[in-house]
DNA sequence: CCCTCATGTTGAGGTAACCTCAGCATCACC
DNA sequence: GGTGATGCTGAGGTTACCTCAACATGAGGG
């Protein structure tokens, strides 16, 4: 671990792999989402609006874990898909609420699926107990 | 648990865990390489001539997965920071070939030292064991 | 020797996914 | 009812990629 020990070809550091596997991934979930025209941070959006109803941008941004105004440019390019529409908030009358249109909830859910799929086939290589390791570790992680 | 306030809670996928991962990485990364004035992917060019010594723009292409056009870009930028410099392939005119300057090796050689420091605070909350799995399970979804 | 095709690099132009900063509306409270 | 915090968005910037086409050169056939 000290020197650099002259490991395989390119990669030396973990970094290097991890960033090696999440280009791959990036590519794969863009060609898996192709065909409802949507890019994979908004994919991302749907998600958590389909499992939250609806929410106000800021608080979207925060589950995302992007700036706000950086959800309202997500949401925007959703809005113009007509997948999300903005209502005012009743509550507070700075804010707006973000919800999945019907065609939204359609596209989220057939996305969910594609998604399903795509991991099984990325992760697939995996043995089962390999994926849950990876999953733990990485859990660990992402604190 | 549900209740938490900013994450995906108890999601879906191991997806979603590891993008988590790869942004807090990603800014980690940029900050560690604030003080060379450097962004990542001129780190990893870096790196990649400093293992291989001069190759061609192409070449460095390859080793970083990028499009060839993308490597031009990044040698732009190194060129400009007085990094890199570029001279003719004495073996083929159409070619150039990408080597560190004096400066570009001292500031490789830095960085180097600094993303392992820094994959240390990152990598590091994690028991050895894990690391080696994570590693070697990451290895296998480069391919 | 010329012609064609492949190869290496780069200009032009585009995209996704972020960011900060400033401005405006509204709210909460003293 | 003034003051400061909060919520959203316009304007503009950055990083790290991409494709497509131009241009020079190399390699092989006829």
């Amino acid at each position: 671990m000290t020197g650099d020990t002259a490991d395989s070809g390119d990669d030396e550091s973990l970094a290097e792999t991890f960033w090696a596997v999440a280009s791959r991934l990036r590519r794969q979930t863009r060609d898996s989402l192709a065909p409802w025209d949507v890019t994979p941070s908004q994919s991302r959006a749907l998600g958590v609006l389909a499992r939250h109803g609806e929410v106000r941008p800021g608080t979207l941004a925060e589950h995302l874990r992007i700036a706000p105004r950086s959800a309202t440019e997500v949401i925007d390019d959703l809005q113009a898909r007509g997948l999300v529409e903005r209502r005012p908030d009743p509550a507070d009358r700075r804010a707006t609420l973000v919800a999945l249109t019907e065609e939204g909830n359609r596209v989220s859910t057939a996305i969910r699926a594609a998604r399903r799929a795509e991991a099984d086939r990325f992760f697939g290589h995996l043995a089962d107990a390999d994926r849950a390791e990876l999953a733990r570790i990485l859990r660990t992680l992402r604190a």
